[in-house]
DNA sequence: TATTGTTATACTCTATAACTATA
DNA sequence: TATAGTTATAGAGTATAACAATA
């Protein structure tokens, strides 16, 4: 005999009708989780992971950059961003570069496979952008990405 | 001595000329991650977590409801569920009652405790999404729900 | 054979605390 | 004293795989 059909106990609710469903909150995760799970499918098994790529982004596009400059934009612990660069540095993406004026630092600097590296996630993740929003016209996104950065202002 | 002083090395960029700020997925999990750390201060040291707010949301609102089907609705597997639905029932906010028509399955079924815990908490989250939220009106408040259930729509 | 609830296990992400070397 | 980088450790949150009971 085959299981119970899906439903079979619970009485179906309308997600409009659900208070979870007016909440942003909410709805910021599911989405958030949705394009997460897209983004690691597609940057494949071995890709960089979203915090890896934020990481490689700001240390291409910013000169100079250290480990605790980073770790606030990152808005995370020192501690933390040890890895990351870890990882960074044995897929010779960036190198640890001593600083004579201030032997505590050591500065971030990307290598050209880094660039290179940086450039062709940036596309992959454009594609997947373009894809998961499909839905949304232009007008729309250029919304939303005004409405995220309203929220990151109020709490940052 | 004191250290140095902060952004001594690293050279300012716009935040706007950054690639990152153009990322839909980048400022989703900037904003995301605002908004959870404000709901954990707002809920307490021993408040519920989202996720077990987000299942009481649905035990109590969704009469005869199983583990199986709670957890195909919060998106997550049926194993993840299980401590979840351990916090309620040791909070006593809810009760895993046998089906007789289908003796693997245990129904859950808010108590009266659970419904109060429930309506006490969606009250403090409201009144942290009215703060997180307070620099958009209520067009862009709708405006923003409506464009993250449309990426939920486009991954679900 | 398939499904429900469950346990065991592992992995990712993150935080806190403490250490060292420098300032 | 304070800061930069590091290590050790612990806690969420989640996934996979396997199991017993039941369908």
């Amino acid at each position: 005999m085959t299981g119970m059909p899906r439903k079979a106990l619970a009485t179906e609710a309308e997600p409009s009708e659900m208070a979870l469903e007016s909440l942003v909150g909410y709805n910021l995760k599911r989405a958030y989780v949705i394009l997460q799970n897209d983004y690691r499918a597609v940057m494949g098994e071995h890709g960089l992971s979203p915090r890896v790529f934020s990481a490689l982004t700001f240390v291409v596009e910013t000169p100079n950059l250290t480990q605790s400059d980073l770790a606030r934009r990152l808005g995370i612990e020192r501690s933390g961003l040890v890895a990351i660069v870890d990882e960074l540095e044995g897929r010779g993406y960036l190198r640890r570069v001593a600083v004579p004026q201030d032997r505590r630092v050591q500065a971030l600097s990307p290598t050209d496979a880094g660039v290179q590296a940086y450039e062709a996630a940036l596309t992959l993740v454009h594609a997947h952008e373009d894809r998961m929003l499909q839905t949304l016209d232009a007008g729309e996104r250029d919304q939303l990405l005004h409405l995220l950065k309203k929220i990151r202002e109020t709490g940052e």
